[in-house]
DNA sequence: CTGAAAGCGCTAACAC
DNA sequence: GTGTTAGCGCTTTCAG
């Protein structure tokens, strides 16, 4: 295509060399019935000649692409990007591609992304749902053709489709238990939609360990917003009118604990003696804050490589999805000083 | 390739309509010369059928992919998350597809990945540079066969290929400028490999305003590592022992600097009374350490939207490339109270 | 405005 | 161990 020279193919080579297309096809791929000899001078010719393997035609002849498509909600967040250098590293490693696209919190994008996705024939689909996702229409084409998907963090239930996650109900079961033992009585907890498991998870946990615990629910004590850091800024005001004051505070993401904690200082709220608080997925911000933030630690890294590893082993060795349809990942509850009372260093 | 139903073909599509699979063809795109009514027909036909186009077979025939591949150091860095998120929206709305691949830091995994790139016949590629990245060889098949190459952030020198970047010199002078202009005798500098323009740069603005200051340069007082978060506690060991204490702190990024901040503040030092401090790249946690960080303000998220719609151009409507080599970049010094002594809120 | 036909470069079944 | 052959699905001259 570029001015020069012609793109060598392995017609020009098998010329040069007097043998026939097919072998030269069969020497640069490890085929076994080729003979070493014959093997060393074929590559060795298309190192001289330029030679580049055209991928469109071995795609086209094949049927598989060697690409798989990944859409996150958002690239530039630290969680979705730890995932995505973890789903690189296998990917790269296993001689695949990576599409990657954006759904910006929007179904809509979603589907067109998806169908982006399809018509540039990817071999399989890693998803995690975007902010409004409600239905599952956009992925039924790759269903019909037997093209894998599978969801990861924020899933989304399909009989056809894996999904790999934390356990967001006990995590956040423990880390208001957490609260509580700290002597919390009222704890406010923030969090988003609750189409998405991992919010209406975390609300579960956290509901379930006050009941436990012989405290009431208090519907007033929920705030639902889009867990941004701006969102986080709101929340403190709206907890600031609370009486009386809610003495803990369980964020269901860091990013939006941890500009409420700002802007909960700012008032002269003292954390963690005035408010304990808790937040969700040990974001680099959370060891910096002051005090450090007690948080929920897994690793978006780890997760993009079970991911990944899944999605390779299903295309390379035609291994059985259906077989592993959750896969639970672990995560930790870290404590730190936001909610420690009183020097109290006991955890747990 | 599923079980069931074959895949639909234009030719599908042709038999039943009674048409040409070449009208067929032209109708799904926007072709001039083919009637209103077969054409909206054919669309018709093809959603009910289900077809998709088969970009393999396109891309054969079109000696294009419609594919931009990107290579950057790391996918998980809050800086290239923002670059990447913008290159993502700009290239998505433009109808191409992005293959993203990281080098970790290594020149070699950098030249596998370009090698990929080259063989998945990306039509262009964007790339920041390996900390090591020391020659161009591996994107000379590039240049050779006309694929446009686009550096940005961390660029390489070379004729062929434009660079977009932030003037890392004056950014780094006007920082260290308003250091010394509060009242910093002895400045440290941490900075990375000198092979890269970001950091040789910000090194040299260092210099340059120490100069044009009447201050000595001591290489004493120069850090050079990887500026890693860990390196940053490091770096804060060895300007303990350094007597006299320096006064001044100006590190090459962020979270190097937030990290070194953490560990001379457990060590007794005021920030910024006795040591006063100063980063880059406006890090999330630059705005949640105590005292906020002094620090160059970039956007990334610009950054890639430039980058990509530089390379769209250039595809798209074959706009010279050669007519723009470099593009800078905006970038803002932020003051913040890591670097302001004494109550003195003057900014600069 | 539409059709016929060739060919993009590769792979794989089948021969030998 | 190697060659022959056909065809993957599309685009695009060239004709009409």
């Amino acid at each position: 295509m570029p001015e020069g020279e012609k793109e060598i193919t392995i017609y020009d080579i098998a010329a040069r060399l007097n043998v026939s297309a097919a072998t030269v096809s069969r020497g640069l791929k490890d085929h076994p019935r080729v003979s070493k000899a014959t093997k060393k001078l074929i590559i060795k010719t298309a190192e001289e000649m330029g030679y580049r393997s055209n991928s469109f035609a071995s795609n086209l002849r094949k049927k598989q692409s060697n690409v798989i498509g990944v859409i996150v909600p958002r690239l530039n967040s630290s969680f979705m990007a730890d995932v995505l250098a973890g789903i690189e590293k296998v990917v790269n490693n296993n001689n695949y591609n990576l599409f990657i696209s954006q759904s910006l919190e929007s179904m809509q994008k979603e589907a067109s992304n998806a169908r982006a996705m399809l018509n540039s024939r990817v071999d399989g689909l890693l998803v995690s749902v975007a902010y409004d996702t409600a239905n599952f229409d956009h992925f039924e084409p790759f269903i019909k053709r037997n093209i894998p998907v599978i969801f990861f963090d924020r899933v989304f239930d399909h009989e056809s489709c894996p999904q790999i996650y934390i356990d967001n109900y006990k995590a956040a079961y423990d880390i208001t238990g957490h609260l509580i033992k700290q002597g919390c009585k009222r704890i406010v907890h923030i969090t988003g939609n609750q189409l998405r498991n991992v919010y209406s998870e975390r609300f579960r946990g956290y509901k379930r360990a006050l009941e436990e615990n012989n405290r009431e629910f208090d519907n007033g004590l929920v705030i639902i917003n889009d867990l941004s850091s701006k969102a986080g800024t709101e929340a403190a005001a709206e907890i600031l009118k609370m009486s009386p004051l809610p003495d803990g505070l369980f964020v269901a993401n860091d990013i939006c604990a941890v500009s409420c904690m700002q802007a909960l200082k700012k008032e002269g709220i003292n954390i963690p003696n005035d408010i304990a608080v808790a937040g969700f997925n040990n974001d680099p911000t959370s060891c910096v804050i002051e005090p450090n933030l007690t948080t929920v630690n897994y690793k978006g890294y780890e997760m993009g490589e079970v991911a990944a590893k899944l999605m390779i082993n299903h295309l390379v060795d035609k291994y059985d999805l259906q077989e592993t349809h959750s896969l639970i990942l672990r995560s930790e509850l870290i404590i730190r000083e936001s909610s420690l009372r009183n020097g109290d260093g006991n955890v747990d």
